[in-house]
DNA sequence: AAACTACATAATGTCAACATTATTCTGCTG
DNA sequence: CAGCAGAATAATGTTGACATTATGTAGTTT
């Protein structure tokens, strides 16, 4: 027989997703493809026997949401999907700027040799994306590659922050347009980001990796 | 007898407070005043016997905090009151001062005359304040303060996002020094914060706005 | 026909009971 | 006496029922 996987202590990471956790990735992710309109009433009862639980979980997911921004709770009303103003996006544009060159500037000043070699490997795959003309796995890995400058950056509630106005902004569900040009123009500042943080220069990567996110505003203000 | 006063239509806004709403705000107000101790967990049982509720209400809350940082989950574990590190609070100043420099940044862009007159009413009873050596009541004026300017900015969410940090912040029980002079000093910068929001300069507004909530973290570090 | 009332329906708010998992205590074993 | 196995206890996880509020509908009045 295959010898026993000494299973005493490492089976205690297990089974520790309680049903509010699958309910509320459920609901968001029906929320960010879209599933469920802007404005549109979360009905517990049908999305509890739609999941196959009670209405409890539901209910403590939606909470989580909540303050998450992607929902409105009213009283006796129910739970609405949040609808995003332009002016909201915009605002959210600008804070995720702000945060984003917070975590650049900290990313520059410790950044480990890993950190560095990591994020200089995901601009030279943004690169051969580009090359290829493959949009989707572009959008994967500039979405892995800005989640490695946050995880290096070390600054844990600044990246939760960060990931979390990321989904908000998905609540408008405008697809920028990504015109031949842009996705090089973009991955250039990719480049200038990492090779800030690779010298250790807190300002410049502060800098540019604000600049970066004005940026795909403006290019959502274009899109309109 | 008296007029009766119209009990047709002005009743509907009432009523409106769920039983998650009033064991939030206990919830929150209990750890804010540090009845319980970080790292700590909060017992649903005895939560709910306490506030006559039931637990149902109680975990609702509990999620809500959750997104807000203040407690922590941990599935069949229960709810703990969060433990800031040193490392997370000045993270949380960083923070805060960033989203404080965008708030003055977009109110000295859109404060109206009104905005304007609050505010420097603010600095000047604050001004008063100093000279009676009335620290409470400063404190009270300063927490104010900023939280008209935020309205002026017309950033709703980076307003909350303000606000939220602002609580966790207090997570971390450490009352910062307030020697002699460092209240007219903290006013001044109130001052020149106003006087940038009113002749409408974004950058100094932006700038000194952020850089005032640096001094704070600076104060806080002196303390240590 | 418009509008108001009363009733019927459906959804959310709240609770108490039961199920499952952690924790503590006890007693046994070496 | 240290350490482990197992029962007893206590907490969280989940559910279904009931209470309250909102919504929709039919009927009546003017």
């Amino acid at each position: 027989m295959e010898a026993d996987q000494d299973m005493r202590k490492p089976m205690q990471k297990l089974r520790q997703r309680s049903l509010v956790l699958e309910v509320r990735d459920a609901l968001e992710g029906m929320i960010l493809r879209g599933e469920v309109p802007a404005g549109e009433r979360l009905n517990e009862i049908n999305l509890a026997e739609q999941l196959g639980v009670s209405r409890g979980p539901v209910r403590e997911a939606a909470r989580s949401l909540e303050r998450e921004g992607l929902v409105k709770t009213v009283t006796n009303q129910g739970v609405y999907v949040r609808k995003l103003s332009l002016e909201d996006a915009l605002e959210l544009y600008d804070l995720r700027a702000g945060i984003a060159g917070y975590l650049c500037t900290r990313a520059a000043e410790s950044a480990t040799p890993e950190d560095k070699s990591d994020l200089r490997a995901f601009v030279d795959r943004m690169d051969a994306a580009v090359r290829d003309g493959d949009e989707e796995r572009y959008f994967e890995l500039n979405l892995a590659f800005h989640d490695r400058v946050a995880t290096a950056s070390g600054a844990t509630r600044a990246k939760d922050l960060y990931t979390s106005l990321g989904k908000e902004v998905r609540l408008m569900r405008l697809r920028v347009l990504t015109g031949g040009a842009s996705l090089a123009l973009s991955n250039s500042e990719h480049d200038r980001i990492v090779r800030a943080i690779e010298i250790g220069d807190k300002e410049a990567a502060g800098k540019v990796g604000a600049q970066h996110h004005i940026n795909g505003k403006l290019r959502l203000l274009e899109t309109l």
